[in-house]
DNA sequence: TCCCACTTTCTTTTT
DNA sequence: GAAAGTGGGA
């Protein structure tokens, strides 16, 4: 990503003449080649920094300014929303009055859109549901108490991903069933084909039918493929590399009458095989397309030598890739810096200790730095040291703002309205807020839904004629039926903004929250009347005429990395799967331990452990100046501390173009080996010095950095983890568990 | 049917 | 330490 040196001035002076001088003098030889050859068949091989988002600019630009196609004609395909936007912007610098009416977007927006245009041929109306992932949870929980099984036994998690798997393979319930060779197999095949019955009827899709019921449809209606065939004589695909099969075939179809098909990618920067990604897809681009044109794009122009070369030792390892090596005209640099440390404590004050050092040293902002690393859940001590020495920070990913809960509620009444058939949204708010509708009501009006073969939804409005539903009962559900039929009909009247704030000010649930009174209550009331005003931007940002189901699309099809804000000044935390296509000044890359990264599953898989070695080198290439690598020998992870091992990613690192700090305490604890080298070997027991567990005493005074001062009323050691109540003196009674609760003595 | 207290799980990565 | 799930009692 380059977008921030000066070139891109000359750029938008560009306009779109015949013979685009920009063409010429903002790309290198290799980038203006690829863009050039617009015919048939092309297969871009970028490494990281290479300029990959440029060539796919420009190359639109380029089909455009020249009159080779018109913008409907053109489909560019990405993975993210971000990466489609920022791609139509640049385009739009090129050649501003060119841009409307082209497909840019990511496949699943794309794939979405053409199914609401298409999709009531194969029997969905326009109007379809989008299941995320915990929709697609509450489904399969569903079912299996409808089977009558156990969701201890069976895992729903286990089972959605099975289901997922046999997805991305193009399975059908039935082939599925067929092939399954173990009886869990077995189980899951009549899991999916429950799950797949259900989403029909309830006029949903989940993320994976999205990728293949236009695969569905293009089979089955030739003449729609045909179509979509003739309209697209350009077609880009971002981030080939990390393409399933459905998105391969669906590609490979409608590229099949123009054949002006351009793929970019990087077999190194793979990372998304988890999800179904196929590294054939890019690996065997030449032997799909036997005449195509092929391109590398070697010279980067983000990283030093130096970062370069330590991410490309590591990633040579792999055995499964195209041989190659970037190259730079950049400096040097300063050596790739890797840091030993005691626990993920000492690594968060470690990392901010580099970032005020780095603020001295050159002249840095906030936003050019990144702190990654392999889980979510490692962000937490990273915030807190960053929080206590008041660097602002940005975490990508995490809670997302639109799966908390009471967000999640007024959501779902939006998303009945929308698609009445949702019983997994409906089911969510039948007793929310409380009416007196419980989950034995619930079942009955399933059962007799399902009897009936009518929608869960049709089923309220007859809950007269349910047996076993008192009449009481039977005029709440009802009721709750004619005001959810009176905002469906109220939805051709208002926008979807109007009618939210009507709906939640109806429901009552502002009051509720007020009722309620605690800081919390008052917290999910600013949430919810922040969901009203995102509906209502998104109205004045799309027009009135946009609907409740584009809505919910755009909601749920958002990615953690779409909303971040690379123009506010703060360091960003985030996955390194985030953090693909991003470039930062200066960059972290923690908990490189063996069993966190690579991670202990992928430890004995060969395949998913080169996937580990990818996600290193995509890490290692965000940086532009430094990089710093950091592992800790104790790091709490499940509630215990395992010994950490350094990663096996670290000691591949070619040496030469590394500096290693050993840590205070490594130091410390070497000087001691050599002193007593005959005496046992033992790491440091950090955990004593921080948990003196025999000091807490009955009555004592503590203080607890969220509850405040109290005391001491009882301590349980029982099992083992040693479990306080203490008296908060703001707070009242809480009960803590030690190892958690960061209590001092007073 | 609802509420509270208790237990269990969470830790891969995401459209 | 949070969130989700479970089970007993009102």
């Amino acid at each position: 990503m380059l977008k921030k040196n000066g070139r891109h001035d000359g750029v938008a002076k560009a306009n779109a003449a015949r013979d685009s001088d920009w063409l010429f003098s903002d790309l290198n030889d290799a980038q203006r080649e690829a863009v050039v050859q617009t015919d048939g068949p092309v297969l871009i091989l970028a490494g990281a920094g290479s300029g990959k988002t440029r060539v796919l600019t420009y190359r639109i630009a380029h089909v455009l300014a020249n009159g080779l196609a018109a913008p409907q004609e053109i489909l560019a395909m990405t993975f993210t929303n971000k990466a489609a936007g920022e791609m139509r912007d640049r385009v739009a610098k090129l050649v501003p009055e060119l841009v409307s009416g082209m497909w840019i977007g990511t496949f699943h927006s794309l794939f979405a859109r053409l199914l609401r245009r298409e999709g009531e041929r194969i029997g969905y109306p326009s109007n379809f549901a989008i299941y995320d992932d915990s929709d697609q949870m509450t489904l399969i929980k569903a079912i299996l108490k409808e089977m009558n099984l156990n969701v201890q036994a069976n895992p729903p998690r286990l089972l959605a991903r099975k289901i997922s798997n046999a997805k991305n393979k193009m399975l059908s319930p039935r082939e599925f069933l067929e092939t399954a060779e173990t009886p869990d197999d077995d189980l899951a095949a009549q899991v999916y084909t429950l799950y797949q019955n259900r989403l029909r009827e309830q006029n949903a899709m989940d993320f994976d039918d999205l990728l293949l019921k236009p695969l569905e449809l293009f089979n089955s209606f030739p003449l729609v493929l045909q179509f979509y065939q003739d309209r697209f004589h350009y077609i880009l695909v971002d981030e080939y590399q990390d393409t399933n099969h459905a998105q391969y075939l669906a590609v490979r179809l409608l590229a099949q009458k123009h054949k002006n098909i351009c793929v970019v990618g990087d077999d190194d920067q793979s990372i998304y095989r988890w999800r179904g990604a196929d590294l054939r897809n890019i690996l065997d681009f030449e032997h799909d397309y036997p005449k195509c044109s092929m391109f590398r794009l070697e010279q980067n122009y983000r990283s030093t030598k130096n970062i370069l070369a330590a991410a490309h030792s590591v990633v040579k390892n792999n055995r499964q890739r195209h041989s190659k090596e970037l190259w730079t005209e950049r400096q040097q640099g300063d050596r790739v810096m890797v840091y030993a440390v005691s626990d993920e404590r000492e690594e968060a004050r470690y990392v901010v200790n580099f970032i005020n050092n780095e603020f001295r040293i050159a002249n840095r902002n906030f936003y050019d730095f990144a702190i990654l690393y392999r889980t979510n859940a490692q962000s937490r001590a990273l915030e807190d040291a960053l929080r206590v020495e008041g660097i602002p920070y940005n975490i990508v990913g995490g809670l997302r703002f639109y799966e908390r809960k009471e967000v999640k509620d007024v959501l779902a009444y939006l998303r009945v309205l929308s698609n009445p058939a949702d019983a997994v949204n409906l089911k969510r708010i039948i007793n929310y807020p409380v009416r007196g509708i419980g989950d034995a009501t619930v079942a009955k009006l399933e059962a007799f839904a399902r009897d009936k073969k009518i929608t869960l939804f049709d089923a309220l409005s007859r809950a007269k004629e349910v047996s076993g539903i008192a009449s009481r009962t039977a005029d709440k559900v009802i009721s709750l039926h004619n005001l959810l039929g009176k905002y469906i009909s109220l939805q051709n009247e208002f926008s979807s903004a109007e009618l939210a704030t009507m709906l939640v000010e109806e429901l009552g649930i502002f009051r509720f929250f007020k009722e309620e009174g605690t800081l919390e209550a008052a917290s999910r009331a600013d949430n919810v009347r922040e969901l009203l005003l995102a509906i209502a931007e998104f109205n004045n940002a799309n027009g009135r005429t946009t609907t409740l189901a584009d809505y919910l699309q755009q909601v749920t099809l958002v990615s953690d990395i779409d909303t971040w804000n690379d123009k506010s000044n703060m360091v960003t935390l985030m996955t390194l799967h985030s953090a693909k296509g991003l470039e930062f000044s200066v960059v972290f890359i923690t908990g490189l331990e063996e069993g966190l990264f690579p991670l202990s599953r992928s430890l004995d898989d060969p395949s998913a452990l080169e996937e580990e070695r990818r996600l290193f080198y995509v890490g290692a290439t965000r940086a532009k100046e430094k990089l710093y690598l950091i592992w800790a020998k104790n790091r709490r992870r499940f509630g215990d501390l395992p010994g950490g091992a350094k990663s096996r990613f670290l000691k591949e690192i070619d040496q030469r173009y590394v500096q290693t700090n050993e840590s205070r305490t490594q130091q410390l604890f070497k000087k001691k080996r050599e002193q007593s080298i005959w005496e046992q070997d033992r790491m440091p027991n950090y955990e004593d010095e921080s948990q003196e567990q025999i000091e807490f005493k009955v009555g004592m005074r503590v203080y607890h950095n969220k509850f405040g001062k109290g005391t001491i009323l009882k301590i349980n050691s029982q099992t083992d983890n040693v479990k306080l109540a203490v008296l908060f003196d703001e707070e009242g009674e809480k009960k803590l568990v030690l190892p958690y609760a960061k209590l001092e003595i007073l």
